[in-house]
RNA sequence: GGUCAUGUAGCUCAGCCUGGCCAGAGCGAAGGUUUUGUAAACCUUAGGUCGUGGGUCCAAAUCCCACCAUGACCUCCA
């Protein structure tokens, strides 16, 4: 429900017309006029019942004590939200809301639903004349897993974990008691089992990190200073951009930049299928009347792209969950089938973040998201299977360039019954990641997941962003229908697992851009990408025209070796060229002029990570980047060979 | 979404405070000279509605207002 209440100083309407079929009858329809009054515009949302009529009152009350006000005008005022109920069960609501506070209010009036009304209205010129209000259902304790429409949110830290469409109360001014539920305690975990509130915890040296997540995720003041790296990094390799014909946050990719996402991609999806994912694709818009979208969609509209056809009200995804929900629905599962590893890397998924929240490549409006669900039989398989997702997501980041020993923080969110029972497992976590890791305990259950953990990222600005992630659903199971026969012959719901073993791709890309400005700022070696990531693997560097024979005959060889190798052929000094070589982070440049026109065999390599020229031989330098590359996919140049040849992209 | 900062050539920036000469530089581009050996060869030329719109003024890149974009912070993050 929304709630808009106006102190003024009189009101008058008159109603007009009739707006909709479902208009109240036998209405006065002479003009009104109160003076030195409260004027509370209210809109009835989807999913509002009675019970919110009834926070509604307590909220009017509240108010008109603040203002010292005794007149109410209660007016019906759909305009304040894009995501009304329907029109039959929102006048009962309004009707409510009369009823409630004329049993405690003297002088309460109504306006008609329905109708166009013209007003007029002065409202007074004080700070606390106007104040808009959200208020949503308030649970009560016991009905919370009882109820097929249940509520729960997520408040993960961040939008790159994998999350699904739940209920987020806003600010219920009565709901103290949720909000207590809320609350999170903080702890430190640390890997051989002992866990110590934040408050205790002394961080050392090599836990500045730890501490830089911490204070980002209890929202504690940080200091800041400058722009992050990577948005300045991402335009001056050429590998993304701002796309001002687009809506904010919709990113244009140039060829290094879509290279690169293809590479993190196809590798993220073969890992994930040699886990045993079985790689599904769904729709990315979907029907926001259908009943299974209905009961969720309709909770964060704000959040969502809106696509209005054929008298549809469509909206974008913002997760693959729901896709693979309604997909494994239809699915005739056995026990034995279990765990079912459904997967899919969505491009894109779609979040329409406020606007001050987006930031260059690390939090997007559309994203792609590599994104497995487990569907498993009961806990005990979950968990099981949760240590292999944990293992797999371990080595996917390690492979992407990103250390879990150096780059990564880990946090772990879980409610306290979860942990009393399930100390070893948890334990487990923390002693395979090895070091101490981020806590974050609620009293009680209040979302779908039971457990999640995430790695996190912390850039040059001291911010975390969630990249891998797993969580234990226990409840979307049953929310989604999804169904299997076990061993006893009884149908069950199963518990699914959520996880993205890289997290977001572009948000990998992000977080490989802070890393290499990490090491530029600290001085402490030159920035690169990872050699399986790099656009050319191989410069080419022609000394004179007549050298290029050679270079061509080079780059054919290596191409044949699925290298992607170019040619300088421009007509620039020596000197520019390795410069330009360098600017680029390339790994391996070879300038090929007479001497290696006399003997072929003996090549001089100019090696980046090691920082130094020695000489190699083809095969010997073909061995070595092969070996670095292993197990990762190859794809051609997406630039023309020659760079005489290329368009500069000047971002 | 709110507060603050920034917006000048394809890119990086100077000029703005203290309004007034044709708004400058480097890189890049085009044409030419050079055929070069491990992080920037040389010469010439072209490129600018000074984010957009309004206002003040004899005169605005410069002062004022609004809007847009980007960034930081607040908030938020299904």
């Amino acid at each position: 429900m929304r709630l808009l209440q106006l102190h003024s100083d009189f009101i008058e309407y008159e109603p007009i017309a009739k707006e909709i079929k479902y208009a109240e009858e036998n209405i006065s329809k002479s003009k009104v006029r109160l003076e030195d009054l409260v004027v509370a515009l209210i809109a009835i949302e989807n999913d509002d019942d009675e019970s919110v009529a009834k926070i509604a009152v307590d909220e009017i009350k509240k108010y008109l004590n603040i203002v010292k006000s005794k007149t109410l005008l209660i007016y019906p005022y759909a305009h304040l939200s894009s995501n009304l109920a329907a029109p039959t069960i929102a006048v009962e609501i309004i009707k409510a809301i009369e009823r409630i506070s004329k049993e405690s209010l003297g002088d309460v009036h109504r306006a008609p639903f329905g109708w166009t009304k013209a007003f007029d209205i002065r409202v007074k010129g004080h700070p606390l004349a106007e104040n808009a209000k959200v208020l949503t259902k308030q649970k009560s304790s016991f009905d919370k897993k009882s109820t097929s429409d249940t509520h729960n949110e997520d408040v993960s830290t961040d939008d790159g974990s994998i999350s699904i469409a739940t209920n987020r109360s806003e600010k219920v001014s009565s709901a103290l008691k949720a909000e207590e539920k809320l609350q999170s305690f903080w702890y430190i975990l640390q890997p051989d089992g002992n866990m110590t509130p934040i408050k205790d915890y002394k961080f050392n040296n090599q836990e500045k990190n730890l501490q830089a997540l911490a204070n980002y995720e209890m929202a504690k003041k940080r200091a800041i200073d400058g722009h992050p790296p990577h948005v300045k990094l991402m335009k001056k390799m050429s590998i993304a951009d701002y796309e001002p014909a687009s809506d904010v946050g919709n990113m244009r990719y140039y060829p290094k930049g879509r290279l690169m996402k293809s590479l993190i991609e196809q590798y993220v999806t073969k890992r994930v299928m040699e886990y045993g994912g079985i790689e599904v694709e769904t729709p990315i818009m979907y029907d926001s009347k259908h009943p299974s979208m209905e009961s969720y969609f309709n909770r964060f509209p704000a959040r969502q792209y809106n696509i209005a056809v054929d008298g549809k009200q469509l909206f974008l995804r913002f997760a693959a969950c729901f896709g693979q929900f309604l997909m494994a629905k239809d699915f005739q599962l056995s026990y034995k089938h279990l765990p079912l590893k459904l997967y899919e890397l969505t491009r894109y998924s779609f979040r329409r973040e406020k606007s001050g929240e987006l930031v260059g490549l690390r939090r997007l409006r559309a994203f792609s998201m590599p994104d497995c669900h487990g569907i498993c039989r009961d806990m005990n398989q979950a968990k099981e299977e949760f240590l292999k997702r944990f293992e797999l997501s371990i080595s996917v980041t390690t492979a992407l360039g990103l250390s879990i020993e150096t780059d990564m923080e880990m946090a772990i969110r879980f409610a306290e019954d979860f942990y009393d029972e399930n100390k070893d497992f948890v334990n487990q976590l923390a002693s395979r990641f090895g070091r101490p890791v981020l806590v974050e305990m609620w009293k009680e259950r209040f979302f779908y997941f039971t457990l999640k953990w995430e790695f996190n990222y912390i850039d040059n600005l001291n911010k975390a962003s969630a990249l891998s992630t797993d969580q234990i659903d226990v409840e979307n199971g049953k929310r989604y229908q999804i169904e299997f026969v076990d061993e006893d012959g009884n149908k069950k719901n199963p518990i699914i697992l959520h996880n993205s073993p890289s997290g977001a791709i572009e948000r990998v890309i992000y977080a490989l851009l802070e890393k290499a400005a990490k090491i530029s700022i600290s001085g402490n070696g030159l920035p690169s990408f990872p050699l399986w990531l790099t656009h050319t693997q191989i410069r080419l560097i022609s000394v004179a025209r007549q050298h290029l024979v050679l270079c061509e005959k080079i780059a054919k060889e290596l191409l044949n070796k699925q290298i992607r190798t170019d040619i300088d052929d421009r007509d620039e000094s020596v000197g520019k060229k390795i410069r330009d070589s360098e600017m680029e982070w390339i790994h391996y440049t070879l300038v090929i002029g007479d001497k290696e026109m006399q003997n072929e065999k003996n090549l001089v390599v100019r090696d980046r990570s090691a920082g130094k020229q020695r000489e190699v031989s083809l095969q010997e330098l073909v061995d070595e980047i092969n070996l670095k590359t292993r197990d990762k996919p190859y794809l051609p140049l997406n630039l023309p060979m020659y760079l005489s040849q290329r368009p500069q992209i000047m971002a």
